[in-house]
DNA sequence: GTCATATTCAACCTTTCGGTTGACGATCTC
DNA sequence: GAGATCGTCAACCGAAAGGTTGAATATGAC
C-alpha cells in the first residue's frame, strides 16, 4: 500500500514529535542534544525521531560518532496540499493560487 | 492538557477518515450514506465519526432520526497554520506568494 | 588497547486503535 | 401499536503505539 500520507499525520499527531520538528526548524541537531530537554529515554527519543524519518519529515545523517538530524520539507509539502483542498471554502481564490504557482514553478530562475 | 492538534492529526492519519472528509468536501452526509462505500460495519463508521468530532473536523447534526455530518474548516485551519510554519524554507517564491494574497484580497472583484 | 560517548537493538509492558458482533433507543411509516 | 430504519453502545479481540530497561555496536579520545 503506498500511501505516504498517513505516516506523515500519525507522525505529526504526537506532541513530543511535533516539539522535536519545531527544535529542528531552528537548526540541525544531533540525537542526543534533540533528546536533551525530554524527560524520556534516549530510546525513545530515538524511536520517536525513525517514526519521523520514516514519514519523510526528517532526514539523518551519520557523521563521525554523531547523526544530525535535519527537516526535510518534502512530506510536510504533500500533506499541506491535502490539507488545503479542505481551505476551499475559504476566501482564498484557489483557481487564482494555481496559475500563480504555475508561473512561479515554470518561470526560469533568476539571480 | 489542551493540545487541540493532536487530535487533529490522529484523525487524519487515517485513510478511512481522510475519504470521509473529501466525501463530505462534496455535500453534508447521513451516517448511513458515509458508510456505504466502506467495507466495514456502520458502527465502525460511526467510531470514524466520532473521531473526526473529537477533532472538531466535521460537526453532526441529528435532525429526524437522520444525522448529518458537515465538515467545520476551523480545524483544518490550525493544523494548516501549524504545517505552513515548516513550509516556510521551501522554493516557494513566498513574497510573490504574498504580493498574490494582497491582490486577491484588495484587488475588487472583476468580471 | 582502553575507556568514554553516541546511538540503536531487543525484549518487555501497558494503553490505545480499529475492527467485529449483538443489543438497545429513537424515530418514521403504516 | 407494529414493524422497519437510523445510529449508538457495550463487550470483546488482535495489532500497533509509546514507553521502559539492559545489552550491543560504532566511533572518538587518550
Amino acid at each position: 500500500m503506498t500511501d505516504p500520507l498517513s505516516p506523515v499525520f500519525a507522525a505529526l499527531a504526537d506532541p513530543t514529535r511535533r516539539a522535536i520538528l519545531s527544535m529542528l526548524l531552528e537548526d540541525d541537531m544531533a540525537v542526543t542534544d534533540v533528546a536533551e530537554p525530554f524527560q524520556m529515554s534516549l530510546a525513545a527519543i530515538s524511536k520517536h525521531l525513525q517514526v519521523l524519518a520514516d514519514a519523510r519529515l526528517i532526514t539523518r545523517e551519520k557523521r563521525g560518532r554523531v547523526i544530525w538530524c535535519k527537516l526535510d520539507p518534502d512530506a510536510f509539502r504533500a500533506a499541506s496540499v491535502w490539507m488545503q483542498g479542505f481551505g476551499q471554502f475559504e476566501p482564498v481564490d484557489l483557481d487564482a493560487f494555481e496559475r500563480f504557482l504555475e508561473t512561479e514553478f515554470s518561470a526560469p530562475p533568476e539571480d
